[in-house]
RNA sequence: GGCGCCAUAGCCAAGUGGUAAGGCAGAAGUCUGCAAAACUUUUAUUCCCCAGUUCAAAUCUGGGUGGCGCCUCCA
C-alpha cells in the first residue's frame, strides 16, 4: 500500500519495520472539553487506516494519548470548580462516549500524560545530559539549534523561522526558537510534580516523545495527527526524540486536512466549532463518520448542515441495501442458481476496486464508490428475489467492505412486540380485503412510533428507526 | 517575508498524459392498491483563465486570477 509521507512530500510504498507489527502513534486530544468535528477527523481517519491494515492481515499496535496535563485543563478546572484530574477524567469518559458513536475503536493503548511523568522527567534529564537542553529557574528548554535537522518535517529554514518569530518576553530562553520541556509551577494551586528542577509539569511536545518511546519504542512506523500539528508540535517531537535516541523517530508522517466552516478553519481558538456531542443530537454517529470519509483525508472538508444531509442520504442507500438483504435472508430459501454464482464471481471486481482505492493512500472516497457500485449490482441481481445463499453471500461482502470503513456496523434491532405485530397483521388482512384506508391508517400509526413498513414481494419489511 | 495546499456538473467528490467514476439533489419511466425501497433513462463537447510541451492535457510546464492553511495554543 502507498501512503503520503509529509517527511518526503511524496506517496511512498508502506514498508513496516517489522512484519509482525505495525507501530502507529496518533496525537490524541487535550481533554478539557467535548471534542469537535475537526478533532474527530484524525480519530476517524486513522482508525480507518488501522482497520484497513488489519483487514490486509497486518497486526497493528495503535497508540493514541490523552493530554490530561495542560493550561487549558487547569483553567477549565477553575471554571467548573473541580480539580484538574477530575476534568481530565470527565472528558476522557466523554471522549469514549463520542468515539463509540463514531465507531472508532479503542486504541491498543491510550496512555495519559499524568501516568508518564517519570518517563518524561527521565527523558528531559537525558536531554540535559546530552547537551540538548538546559535548565533556567526551574524551567527546562530544548536548544533547538543544537538539533541540526530541525525543520526537516515542515521544510522550514531555521533562520527564516527566527526572522519571522515574534519576540517573546521569555527572557529566560537562550534563543527564541527554544521551547519548553518542563515548566516550573507558578502558583501553589497548580498541578505539579517533583522533579530535579523543582515542582513543575511537562511541556506539551515532550509528552508524545516520551509516550511514543515507552509504548512503541524508539523508532515507529507511522506518526499521525492533524495538519496543524506539523509545526511546531511534530517538528519538536522529532528534535527531542532523535536527539535523545540517536535514531529516526518515525518512518512515515501522516497528516489529515482540516474541517472548515464557510471555508475557514474550524478551531477552538476561533470559536467556530461544532462538537460531535451537539451534532449527534441531529445525526447518528455513522452519518458523521460517513461525512468524514466522503473525501480524501488530506483535503479540507467544509462542514454544513446541507452536506450532513447529503451524507445522511448517501449512507441511507447503504443501510437500505443491508436491510433489504437481511429481509431477503429471512424470507427466502435455497442455494445459489448458476446465474447467481456468476453474479457473485463478478462482485470480486468491487472487492479489488476497494482494495486498490485503499492501497492508494487511503482513498476512502474511491473505496466508497466501489461499495456503491457493488450495491447497484446486488440490487439489480435481487430485484426479483434471490436464493437465501446469494442474499447471504452478498450481504457478507457488503459488510466486509463497509466494516473496514467502520460503516454499517450497527445492527438495527428489528424485533417488534406483540402489540406492533398485531397491527402489522391487521394491516395485512385489511390489504387483502382491499380496505386500504385502514391499511394506510395503521401504516401512519406505526410511522408515528418510528416504524416503517415496506411491502415487498417477500412480505412486509419492518424497519425501526 | 518564509513554507505549503486547493480550484472538476445545482451540491459533494474521485480521476493527475489517452479522450470526464461515484453519491446527493432534480426530471421522466418501470414496479406498487398507494407508499417505501429498487431498477432504467436523464443532468459537465468539458475540468478557474491565458500561453506552451505533446499525436494526445482536467492531468505536465510557465504566467495569471480566486480561496485557504502553517510560521503563536489548536486535529
Amino acid at each position: 500500500m502507498k501512503v503520503y509521507n509529509t517527511l518526503t512530500r511524496k506517496k511512498e510504498e508502506f514498508v513496516p519495520i517489522s512484519k509482525d507489527e505495525v507501530k502507529i502513534y496518533v496525537c490524541g486530544p487535550t481533554v478539557y472539553n467535548y471534542f469537535h468535528i475537526g478533532n474527530a477527523r484524525p480519530f476517524v481517519v486513522f482508525d480507518t487506516l488501522r482497520r484497513y491494515m488489519e483487514y490486509r492481515g497486518m497486526k497493528v499496535n495503535f497508540v493514541q494519548n490523552f493530554t490530561d496535563v495542560d493550561d487549558k485543563i487547569i483553567n477549565r478546572a477553575k471554571e467548573e470548580g473541580i480539580t484538574a484530574e477530575e476534568v481530565g477524567e470527565k472528558y476522557i469518559k466523554e471522549y469514549f462516549d463520542d468515539t463509540k458513536a463514531l465507531n472508532v475503536r479503542e486504541a491498543s493503548t491510550h496512555p495519559k500524560v499524568s501516568d508518564n511523568i517519570n518517563q518524561i522527567i527521565e527523558f528531559v534529564s537525558d536531554l540535559i545530559e546530552k547537551g540538548f537542553a538546559y535548565e533556567v529557574d526551574g524551567d527546562v528548554y530544548f536548544s533547538t539549534r543544537k538539533f541540526e535537522e530541525y525543520g526537516k518535517l515542515s521544510k522550514q529554514d531555521i533562520d527564516e523561522l527566527e526572522a519571522g518569530a515574534r519576540i517573546m518576553i521569555e527572557e529566560k530562553k537562550k534563543d527564541p526558537l527554544d521551547f519548553a520541556l518542563w515548566k516550573a509551577r507558578k502558583e501553589e494551586s497548580e498541578i505539579a510534580w517533583e522533579s530535579p528542577w523543582g515542582m513543575g509539569r511537562p511541556g506539551w511536545h515532550i509528552e508524545c516523545s516520551a509516550m511514543s518511546k515507552r509504548y512503541l519504542g524508539e523508532t515507529i512506523d507511522i506518526h499521525a495527527g492533524g495538519q496543524d500539528l506539523t509545526f511546531p508540535h511534530h517538528e519538536n517531537e522529532i528534535a527531542q526524540s532523535e536527539a535523545h535516541n540517536g535514531k529516526p523517530f518515525a518512518h512515515y508522517w501522516m497528516h489529515n486536512g482540516y474541517i472548515t466552516i464557510d471555508n475557514q478553519k474550524m478551531s477552538k481558538s476561533l470559536g467556530n466549532f461544532f462538537t460531535v456531542r451537539d451534532i449527534r443530537k441531529e445525526y447518528e454517529g455513522e452519518v458523521i463518520r460517513y461525512f468524514l470519509l466522503s473525501g480524501h483525508y488530506r483535503n479540507p472538508i467544509n462542514f454544513s448542515k446541507d452536506l450532513m444531509e447529503q451524507a445522511k442520504n448517501s449512507l441511507a442507500r447503504m443501510e437500505n441495501a443491508k436491510s433489504n438483504l437481511t429481509h431477503l435472508i429471512k424470507t427466502c430459501e435455497g442455494t445459489m442458481t448458476d446465474a447467481e454464482k456468476t453474479a457473485l464471481e463478478g462482485f470480486e471486481k468491487y472487492r479489488e476496486d476497494f482494495i486498490k482505492a485503499m492501497d492508494d493512500d487511503v482513498n476512502t472516497a474511491d473505496a466508497i464508490t466501489a461499495i456503491f457500485e457493488l450495491i447497484t449490482e446486488i440490487n439489480t441481481n435481487t430485484i426479483n428475489g434471490a436464493s437465501q445463499e446469494f442474499a447471504q453471500k452478498s450481504l457478507d461482502l457488503l459488510l466486509e467492505l463497509a466494516n473496514v470503513l467502520g460503516l454499517l456496523e450497527v445492527d438495527k434491532d428489528e424485533d417488534v412486540d406483540d402489540e406492533i405485530q398485531k397491527l402489522v397483521d391487521e394491516r395485512q388482512d385489511a390489504r387483502k380485503n382491499k380496505d386500504f384506508a385502514r391499511a394506510d391508517e395503521i401504516r401512519d400509526i406505526l410511522k408515528e412510533k418510528g416504524i416503517t413498513l415496506k411491502d415487498t414481494p417477500q412480505g412486509v419489511q419492518i424497519i425501526k428507526e
